[in-house]
DNA sequence: TTATATCCGACTTTTTTAGTCGTATATTAT
DNA sequence: ATAATATACGACTAAAAAAGTCGGATATAA
């Protein structure tokens, strides 16, 4: 539980190597997962994802790759998280989908306590707080 | 990612429960596992180890069940949470255990600031704040 | 001695996460 | 042109984690 998944892992490491780029030079997929160690094809669908997002910006053919378009500084944590994974489990209640029954739900309300808490610290936080 | 399980969603259930309780009344599992709409066994397992673990006394035999003997407000979340799954995931490093390479883990220290502040956060809230 | 509890490990099923593959399109260099 | 190298993306498989089940043990009240 509450752990990050890889999927996020990879965002954040190749951000953070993007965001070490100069101006305008790109990073191609194949580069990033060779220097981290992470399977290409899957850190390739992530930077799709962010780039889908336009949190970063696509260059194809041969001399093609990434790079960042968008200030860390104003992504926050909450939105990052749920371009990567939709929307989070914790948060915005667990149990509309889980809760069968009605099984009287006694721990909603302290529960969703937990999640506001969460998503508040996450909503303080931007991408630069990570990637920097 | 960061969701809760049902484990630890089964357990509070139970020990609000437990707490709605007059003084050395018990509850059985069976008890909870129907008001609740929770699987029998799996819910017995959760309160086994809430047993072991002496945040509630379980007491054998035809008319027995299980009660509250340790005050909430002692019980930070951050220990409850690993006592229902052992170390906290995001917490006490992620990659530990899932870092193949060395993957020069650019993000290990940004990622620890996350893991620092849901942990105080999580040491700052108790079991009452979830359970009354 | 029967019925009903807890106890606990082993097991199976389900769900989620991680990773792979095939095929298409775009672009640069030869 | 065409070969080489990128991104794009859906479908698929594999692995891991979570959820749930089962069997047999012990304890105790009626």
């Amino acid at each position: 539980m509450l752990k990050i998944t890889r999927k996020v892992e990879y965002a954040l490491i190749a951000l953070r190597h993007l965001q070490a780029n100069k101006e305008g030079q790109l990073s191609s997929a194949k580069e990033m997962a060779e220097a981290y160690g992470i399977p290409q094809e899957l850190l390739a669908k992530i930077l799709q994802r962010l780039a889908r997002e336009d949190i970063i910006i696509a260059v194809k053919g041969a001399a093609g790759g990434y790079k960042l378009v968008t200030d860390p500084n104003t992504i926050n944590m909450t939105k990052f998280f749920e371009i990567m994974e939709g929307p989070m489990g914790i948060m915005d209640c667990y149990f509309d989908s889980g809760c069968n029954q009605l099984h009287s739900c006694t721990i909603r309300t302290p529960i969703n306590r937990i999640n506001d808490s969460i998503r508040s610290m996450f909503n303080k936080m931007t991408l630069a707080d990570i990637t920097y």
